[in-house]
Order: C-alpha cells, then structure tokens, then sequence
DNA sequence: GCTGGCCTTGACGCCGGGGGCAAGGTCTAC
DNA sequence: GTAGACCTTGCCCCCGGCGTCAAGGCCAGC
C-alpha cells in the first residue's frame, strides 16, 4: 500500500503521514522505486495515532501506545507506558476542567453584574427624578479591575 | 510614564506593551525624545487588558472593553458589545468543557477497561490451568480502534 | 510518446502572544 | 566624559500539527 491509499483509508492526508514519519512515529518501508510502502499493521498503527489525535491527546502522548502495538500486544493500551499516558492524562484533563469551570463562573457573574448595571442604569435614565445610583456605579470600577 | 514603569506596575513586560501598540490595542503618545508617553487611564486600559487576558479573552476579545473605557464608560463592560464578548464568550467555555468533559469519561472508561484487562491478564497467567480468555482479550482490539 | 496521476524532498506559512537579541539613541549621575 | 540604565526599531524564534506550494521522478493507459 502506498501513502495516498493509507492517507485515504485512515481519513488523513499524506502531508500528515509524511510528518509522522519525519517525527519517528510511523516509519515506513520503502519499495524499490523510493516509494514508502505500508501494511494493514500500519493502518492500524494509524488508527492507534488518529483516535488518541482526536481525544486531544498529543503526538508524542501517543509514541508508547505505538510503541505497544509494535511490540505484539493486542491493544495499544496494554502496556504500563500508555496506561501511564491514560492517568497523566486524565490528571491534565481534570485540572483544566475545573480551571475552565472556575473561569466560567467569573465570566457568567461578570455578565450577570453588568446587565444588572446596564438595566439599573436604563431604568435611572427613564425615572424623571434624575440619576441618583450613577454614584454607586462609577465607583464599581474597582470590583473589576481589582 | 514611560514604558518600562507602566511595564512594571501592570506586571507585565515593554515587550507586551509594545506588541498591543503594534495591535492598535493600546497606541502610546510621545514625549519629545521619541519615547512612549503613558497616563493613569493607560494604566486602566492595561488592567482590563491583563485582568481578561487571564481569564483566557484572545486580544481580540478584549477590544471592545478597551474602546468601552476609552469613550469615558465606568467600566470596560459597561457597553453592549462588550456584553455580547461576555455572552459569546461564555457558550465557546460551555461547548468547550462540555466537550472535555466528554473525552475525560471517554479516557477514564478506557483507562479502567486497560487496567481492568492487565487484571485479569495477570490472573489467567497466575493460573496453572493456563490462559482461558486469551480469546477474549485479542478480539478486544476492535472495542478501541473502532 | 505523452498526458495525467501518483510519488519524492525541501522549504515556507500559519495561528497567538509574545521572548530575545542587535544596533543604536537618550538621559542621568559621578 | 563616560558608565549604565533606560529607551527606540527591526528582525528572527518558539510552540504543534500540519497546509501549501515548487521542482522533479515514476508509472499506467492510450
């Protein structure tokens, strides 16, 4: 099998196969013509990289997953390495959970604070008596800017 | 002030402060030898700028809340766009961890199935009767590259 | 033999948010 | 007058994961 067939079976391209192989993870054989040359283990080597490519993980988080199948193990993931590559992982993913979380929170109580100052405003801007809150407003400044 | 003082007292470097001029996000005056001129509104303008920075706004996003405060708003959230900032920025976050929230079960289940199956692996080689459910666990390749 | 489709290597581009360095100008203190 | 602390512009570098040429080789079918 050549590249562009392996590209095509794998729902890649083979700018990204030949990347692969320059950084050491999917070396290939070549046939005499200089041509590289893939088998069915490759593709699933492949597939190894893709699906973990697509679950955010890395290029070179997935090296021991490759490493693995290359070794003869039925899976990817049955050796310490990638299981290793599993739990750091996860240690990443729930940390940036709970900082986006933590993020999220602020952004969703800065909005609700400012709508609350826009509609207080509008409502001192239609009461005929003046606006006698805008004191309290412009000096809310510093909760933001804290 | 000059450059390396706002630098300083925003906690930030020159080098920043001089890549958002090149943005058009904070353009300094000049004093009479060529070098940057900057005020206490400046100083404000920064604030908002690192304080939205932090929380993960592209430069882009904090556009709006520098205009805001430049046309004399209390605050850099005070206008409608910069709320509508706020809102759109606040999806991207909920689509964002709901997605990682996604690949985080996904990895932990394999994470647990891996460990699981090291498990019994070790167990059926522990076993004197010899490895059963070898079966098994070769055809479990197909569960994960699916 | 010629067109078209595949393949090869090499090199540059991109995205954001700056870092770092060079070569030179400016001001202050001694 | 000179050290050194600041400032200026300009340019290349970084990160990852490729996209996108460019110039040329190889092979099949007509």
């Amino acid at each position: 099998m050549r590249i562009g067939e392996l590209a095509a079976r794998a729902g890649t391209t083979t700018r990204t196969l030949r990347y692969y192989e320059s950084r050491g993870l999917l070396p290939a054989r070549r046939s005499g013509n200089g041509y590289r040359a893939y088998d069915e283990e490759d593709l699933q080597l492949l597939r190894q990289i893709r699906t973990l490519q697509d679950f955010g993980f890395g290029l070179e988080e997935t090296r021991p997953f490759v490493e693995c199948l290359r070794a003869g193990h039925p899976a990817g993931d049955s050796c310490p390495a990638s299981l290793e590559v599993y739990r750091s992982k996860l240690a990443e993913l729930d940390a940036c959970l709970a900082q986006l979380q933590s993020v999220r929170d602020q952004v969703a109580a800065q909005l609700a604070r400012a709508e609350l100052e826009r509609a207080e405003l509008a409502r001192a801007a239609d009461r005929p008596g003046g606006p006698e809150p805008s004191c309290e407003l412009s000096t809310g400044r510093g909760r933001w800017t804290s």
